[in-house]
DNA sequence: TTGTACGCGTTATCAA
DNA sequence: TTGATAACGCGTACAA
């Protein structure tokens, strides 16, 4: 279990360890034969520099960190995997963290303290810098604050905390979210219920960008809280929008079941929609450009780390990469649909 | 900006640092005002312990890698999930790494590099153990190698090496596969397709247990290259088996596609199939248990590393979760596919 | 109960 | 071109 350390191919070179140090790190202020014959015992003998010895002393890691709740969302599968290429390619060795928290479940004392303890790693000189996907319903602010103080290199993904001085990639969610209530009129909605929360920058503002285009489009619309009343008013014809299937729209769907299948209905959801349309007679998914958006942020953060001039918009919105409609597989459902 | 660190608080609290570095980790030797004071201070002043300085005189990361080549799959999901989850259980952190290699896609060079890279810094005292998912039809021996001799911790999962004398968390593949190759011929397959290769300790054990149970059965089989000579004989309903969906199925699907249509098709295949079964009638699912898996894996590690002793099976072989049917949606197919 | 002094493996700053 | 020595932040015998 003992490693071969930097002494033990000193003391077998007859050099000093600092010498040793300094060939195995190809300086060139030592001789070239030292140099090459010190290399050469090293790899013979499976040298491998204690890193954690090299970053007390306060050397760059070459690694960074993307530290999220949950790998949950399929979103999530997609960052982590454009991320990790990324870093890659950019010589960089990307670790993904997740400390299981997120708005639901889980307990949020234990669960945040892994959160903290991932950050407080990242703030002992492990890595050189790190991506914060922040959690959906908690405010990550005071457990992120440290980093900030340190000034150690971060950049929020997806979502992000306003009150941060750091480059945040996120997607046109305002946007994005327009054109799902437009596309859910052009389908012939009636009325249509957001359920875009504000807990969040990217709730708020696809919850924005949704009502301003309901508005726009003088179709009625309302919020969560107020279904019992509107839902009525509205026409035969509904659209619910959401930000995911699982945590969103189904949890609605199954707490107003009855109220809500007296209507035609259309769903509108963010990146993905599993399985069939189920009662509605058509889903609307705004995928996210994902591969983008992380290899946008891994390369702003190492800019960051290597101290390149940064690329201007310090809140970077990636445009929707497509917006795609679903139907039940096999045709109708309901009356008709479509055409 | 820089951290607060023991010699602070030890003079502010006009003790000496060994004196606060017992108080802090809870030392009964110090007397409990100034312990409590200490602690109170230190507190007060966001102290956090630096690890690589505590590594580095010689104690544990409490830190865990997960090594993997990509997350393409959903099993890679799932495995990362549970495995992160049971590691936070245990008060360990678990950093995932992926190299983005695998037998497909991808310069052999330039990723198995990135492998090294990763496995490299393992070996440097940054974590305290690794658990491996091998790639699946690339030789990992020698970039595992120096991970054996160092004797870092290590454990595979899912598939692995044979050649390897560390604990092994695998599925009972051979029963999975068959099971499938069983259920293919109850629903009524005249001649199975065996698609697994033997590249792997995963692939083989599945091709050895639908071979066997189609022995048993008495049912005519053939493997990938002898389609063209077998494919007639068998009966008007076949069944195709293979590992996954998207890396064996439908390539094979689309190389042979007017061969296979002339007969009925069932697919069975591990983990999952998204979507509709397309050309099969119907689709078998044998799916692992991902989840026990990794919660194996991460305890056999984590024993390894605390030396405690060791479960009897060197190679854990856990039982397959369940087995899945799945047909097109709404009913009978054939005559017309598609519209 | 507390302080002294050394070690952990490297890098960096001086001298030589 | 090389060597001695001081950091880096902490744990711990050993001494007081």
């Amino acid at each position: 279990m003992s490693r071969v350390k930097l002494s033990d191919i000193a003391r077998i070179c007859r050099v000093d360890i600092s010498t040793a140090s300094r060939a195995i790190r190809g300086d060139v202020r030592v001789k070239v034969q030292t140099r090459d014959k010190i290399k050469k015992v090293a790899n013979r003998m499976g040298y491998r520099p204690n890193q954690l010895a090299r970053n007390l002393v306060g050397g760059a890691t070459r690694t960074i960190w993307l530290v999220l709740p949950s790998l949950d969302a399929s979103v999530d599968h997609r960052l982590v995997r454009s991320a990790s290429h990324q870093a890659n390619e950019c010589d960089y060795t990307l670790f993904v963290a997740l400390h299981d928290s997120d708005s639901f479940g889980s307990l949020a004392t234990n669960t945040s303290n892994h959160y903290k303890l991932i950050l407080d790693r990242a703030m002992q000189g492990t890595t050189d810098g790190v991506i914060v996907i922040p959690r959906r319903g908690l405010n990550d602010k005071k457990i992120l604050d440290p980093i900030a103080r340190i000034k150690l290199p971060l950049v929020f993904l997806d979502n992000y905390l306003a009150d941060f001085s750091c480059p945040i990639v996120t997607s046109e969610n305002e946007q994005g979210a327009a054109e799902l209530a437009q596309r859910a009129v052009a389908s012939g909605a009636n009325g249509v219920v957001i359920l875009f929360d504000n807990l969040n920058p990217v709730d708020e503002a696809r919850r924005i960008g949704a009502q301003k285009a309901l508005v726009k489009a003088g179709i009625p619309f309302c919020y969560q809280q107020d279904v019992h009343r509107e839902l009525q008013s509205f026409g035969p014809m509904v659209a619910v929008l959401g930000s995911s299937q699982s945590s969103t729209i189904l949890p609605f769907l199954s707490k107003h079941f009855t109220e809500l299948l007296q209507h035609r209905l259309i769903f509108g959801v963010f990146d993905d929609w599993i399985g069939d349309p189920s009662p509605a007679e058509k889903v609307l998914v705004a995928v996210q450009d994902c591969d983008r958006m992380a290899r946008q942020a891994v390369s702003r953060l190492i800019a960051l780390i290597e101290r390149k001039k940064q690329q201007p918009p310090r809140l970077l919105r990636v445009p929707i990469k497509e917006l795609r409609e679903q139907v039940p597989l096999l045709g109708l459902r309901r009356p008709d649909c479509r055409d």
